[in-house]
DNA sequence: TTGACACGAAACCTATTGGTTTCGTATAAT
DNA sequence: ATTATACGAAACCAATAGGTTTCGTGTCAA
């Protein structure tokens, strides 16, 4: 972790399934740090350093309130992601042409 | 890498740029590991290393070919990708709906 | 049949990652 | 005023990741 400073990638931050967890359970509410840790069996440093990649990706954002840090979700940088796969949508657009063909065809004679 | 034996997931595999090159020079073509090594600046082992990792995840498939090695493409995995980030559309749906009702207000006194 | 080629396996090295514990400090509660 | 709470920062540690070099082997070419 160590929170490579300064502008992670979406990819790597989401490479790691307890940050994944992070993401979901961050829904559309605002959380403390706190109240995330009791969802992991980690001390909350390690919490807090999960979520730091996270800022640093931009995933999530952090806002101080009184004497707690609280979280909350930003999934704009997720774009990258969907775009990044959208690539392989052809490969998947030719199976599904395929698929087509074959249905359409209408023959079991054929493959 | 040491190509952690057995099912590695899709989001590991994909967290590497080398990997992520990887997939997208082999688009529809089957190349061997000579020809893919050409593309980086790194020993043949490291990118037949990352190869693996990808075909742990599933992304990719090899083939013995004489006395090469051939790999080619698959997709299938990506869609666990898809699925989960299909999860967060609904966030981008309300930041849709709010600008939609934003935009159909029409007031420039609401926000 | 003798090289040259394409590769896998293994040993090894360094930096990074994911985790911990300790300590200091600002804020809230009594 | 004192204590408890919520946290950040830093030092530290073990395991993993990404890379290298070396060596052995099966396959193709001369």
């Amino acid at each position: 972790m160590e929170a490579a400073r300064n502008k992670q990638d979406v990819f790597q931050a989401i490479a790691d399934p307890t940050r994944r967890e992070l993401l979901s359970i961050l829904g559309d509410q605002e959380l403390p740090l706190k109240e995330l840790t009791g969802h992991f069996a980690m001390s909350r440093t390690a919490v807090s350093k999960h979520l730091h990649v996270l800022a640093d990706a931009g995933l999530v954002q952090e806002r101080k309130v009184g004497r707690e840090t609280r979280y909350r979700l930003n999934t704009d940088p997720l774009f990258e992601l969907k775009r990044w796969l959208s690539y392989f949508d052809r490969f998947w657009d030719n199976k599904l042409s395929q698929l087509k063909y074959y249905v359409e065809s209408d023959s079991s004679d054929e493959q």
